[in-house]
Parts: C-alpha cells; sequence; structure tokens
DNA sequence: TTTAACGTTTACGTAAACGTCAATCATATG
DNA sequence: CATATGATTGACGTTTACGTAAACGTTAAA
C-alpha cells in the first residue's frame, strides 16, 4: 500500500528537503530563524503537518522576492491571536500594505508577460519570414 | 513653463536618483554590471530615455524577486536582433521557461492575496464583535 | 577666493541567505 | 563488531547588491 501524504504525521527533515527541493541547511536555518519549530524527539528533528505548512508559505514567499524578515511578518499576520480593537485597527494597515505590495508585483508581472508576448511574436514571425525564405 | 518629461532628452544621474527612488551608487552599480551604458560628457555620465528604460526594467525585475543576473537576461531578450532561425528556437525556450516562472509567481501572488482577505475577514468580523460588546 | 553643490573613481564594509566543511553521535545491517 | 547511513552542532566561507567613506575634480554663488 502507498503512503499517502495525508496518512503521515510526522516527516525527517530529509524527506521535507526532498520533497520542497531545499537543503536540510536552509530548512535548519529556518528554524534558527525562528521562522519553524519542529518537535524533538531526543536528538532528531521531527516535522508535523504545521511545520510542512509554514515551510510552504516561506518557500512561496521566497518565489515572490520577500526577504525572510518580510515573509516571517506575513506569517505572524496568519497565526494572531485575535487581538484588542486599537491591536487590529494596526493590523489591518498591516494587511493593507501586504496587499498593496502584492498587487504591484501583479502589475509588474503584467507588464512583464505582454512584453514577453509581444517579443515571442515578432519572434514568431521572423521564422515564419525565414521559412517562405526557405522556398517552402 | 514646465518641463515635459518628454520634451527631456537626458538626465543627470541625481535626477534619475530621484525620480526612481534610487540611490546613484545603485545607478553605478548597474552600470559596472553592463545593464546601462549612458553617454559620457567628458568626465560626468549623461542619462537618455534609454537608459531611463533600462533602469525602469531593472527595478521592475527586482520588485518581482530576479536577481540581477537573471533581469540581464530578460532584457536581453528585448533588445536582441532579429537572428538566425536555430537560435530563434533557443530564444522561444527562453522566452517559454521566463513565462512558466511569472505564471508561478502569479498563482503565488494569487494566493497569498486569498489568504490575507482571509484574516482581513476574521479581523473585521472580530471587530464588529467588539462593537457590540462595547455597548453600542 | 573660498565654500558649497554635484560629480567622479577607488576601495573597503556589510547584511542576507545560505554553502561547505569538520567532528561527533546513534542506529542498523551484513 | 565494523562499516554504512543519516542525523546533529559548530564554525568559517561565499555570493549578491549595494552602503559608506575617502580623495579628488569642476562649475557657481557669496
Amino acid at each position: 500500500m502507498s503512503e499517502l501524504l495525508a496518512e503521515r504525521a510526522a516527516w525527517t527533515i530529509a524527506e521535507l528537503a526532498r520533497e520542497f527541493g531545499v537543503t536540510t541547511r536552509a530548512i535548519r536555518f529556518y528554524e534558527a530563524e525562528g521562522m519553524i519549530a519542529p518537535e524533538r524527539q531526543g536528538q532528531h528533528r521531527l516535522y508535523h503537518p504545521r511545520d510542512r505548512v509554514r515551510l510552504k508559505l516561506i518557500l512561496r514567499g521566497k518565489r515572490l522576492g520577500f526577504t525572510l524578515a518580510e515573509i516571517r511578518e506575513i506569517i505572524d499576520l496568519y497565526d494572531r491571536e485575535p487581538g484588542e480593537a486599537g491591536q487590529l485597527d494596526h493590523f489591518l494597515e498591516k494587511i493593507a500594505e501586504r496587499r498593496a505590495e502584492l498587487e504591484q508585483k501583479r502589475r509588474d508581472i503584467a507588464l512583464t508577460l505582454d512584453e514577453l508576448a509581444e517579443v515571442e511574436g515578432n519572434c514568431r514571425r521572423r521564422l515564419r519570414e525565414l521559412g517562405r525564405t526557405d522556398g517552402r
């Protein structure tokens, strides 16, 4: 029988590293930075679903070009306590800031994709021209 | 009379720095990396529209988390010569790679925005509850 | 004429994010 | 029992992308 991911409750550091395509060194580094806190079985680390989610969020943030410090702040937004009213306002401001950044990135992506599409169009047109020049 | 941007044909390094919110050091660094090549008027640098476009592309790439090396590759895609057929295939592959990266980033952004929206929803709900608890 | 204001080159410093050993320990397997 | 496998903790090295400071050269204004 295959071991479905959902059935597993814990992973070693090497398993996580393979699954996410990062080194064990990187995973330990994120822990040293206080971004993951795996269980300890004696000397060894044991990663649970919660830790995997964390790692996934970290790597997603990295793909978007956020620094680890920024990623930490974003993750902190996720697992906060309900909190007091005054805190909540400040909290909403932080969320708004992050959203603004993300929307800027989204615009940047749209522009770049448009430009790439144009370059690709030129390229394909040129290819067709060469095809005719070849006498086909 | 105001000097419209479109009328200007050249800028000093300090003007560019102010306009784009970067340091002159950074601009010179991009030049040292071969990403910009401003005209020289004796000792001084003179930036033309073409250089501004370059700088804009560099900064956009940075916002998306690309390294300068990657940004250089992307820019190289833009100002290439038509080229030969064999080169064009390779060229199209490069474009496809970049597009895949950008689309991954776009998915990452969508996910993060969704999560932030959920967190914000919880936050606002909590605020309304507090409002009622306050007796208003 | 001196003193800002703006520019230049050269060079060393630095923060972030790991990479890369080395030494050590536990377990497991032939 | 010896060796291989996988983990651990230091600790120093490396790359990227500039920051920062020194030393110097031009105008331009007081």
